[in-house]
DNA sequence: AATTTGACGCAGC
DNA sequence: AGCTGCGCCAAAT
C-alpha cells in the first residue's frame, strides 16, 4: 500500500532555520549548512526544494547562493515570485542578484545573540 | 547497484 | 575578476 513518505530530520532543521530569517533579510545555503553542520550546502538546496511539498509557509525566497544570486528562482512555480517577494520586503534586485547583499545578509547565529 | 544531477562553495588558474 | 575543476552528500534515473 501507499507508504507515507518520511521526511528526513535535517529537512525539518533546515526549514526551521529558514523560518527564522527575518523579513527583509537574506541568507545563503552555506551559512545554514554550516550552522546545522550538514557538511554540504547542497543539502540545504535539496531540503528547500522539498520544503515546498512539506510546508508551504517556508520563506525559501530568502535563501540565496553565496553570491547573492537568486539561484533557486527557477525552482519556484513562478520564476518571478522570488524576486517579487524580496523586492516587496525592501530588497533591491538587479539581474537576479541582490544589491548590497552583505548589507542584508543574515546568519543563523543571530538568533543565538538575542 | 552504478551513474548522473543538483535551489552550493571554494581553491586554483 | 571571471572561468574551471574538485569536493560534498542525497535523491533521482
Amino acid at each position: 500500500m501507499t507508504k507515507p513518505k518520511q521526511i528526513p530530520p535535517y529537512y525539518t532543521s533546515v526549514i526551521d532555520v529558514v523560518k527564522l530569517i527575518p523579513p527583509g533579510r537574506v541568507t545563503n545555503y552555506g551559512a545554514i549548512a554550516d550552522f546545522l553542520a550538514l557538511g554540504s550546502a547542497r543539502m540545504v538546496g535539496w531540503a528547500l526544494h522539498k520544503s515546498g511539498l512539506v510546508d508551504g509557509d517556508v520563506p525559501a525566497h530568502r535563501v540565496l547562493n553565496r553570491k547573492g544570486e537568486l539561484s533557486g528562482r527557477l525552482a519556484f512555480s513562478d520564476p518571478n515570485y522570488m524576486q517579487a517577494k524580496l523586492e516587496s520586503e525592501g530588497i533591491i534586485i538587479k539581474d537576479h542578484r541582490v544589491v548590497d547583499f552583505a548589507k542584508y545578509h543574515w546568519h543563523p547565529e543571530e538568533i543565538l545573540k538575542t
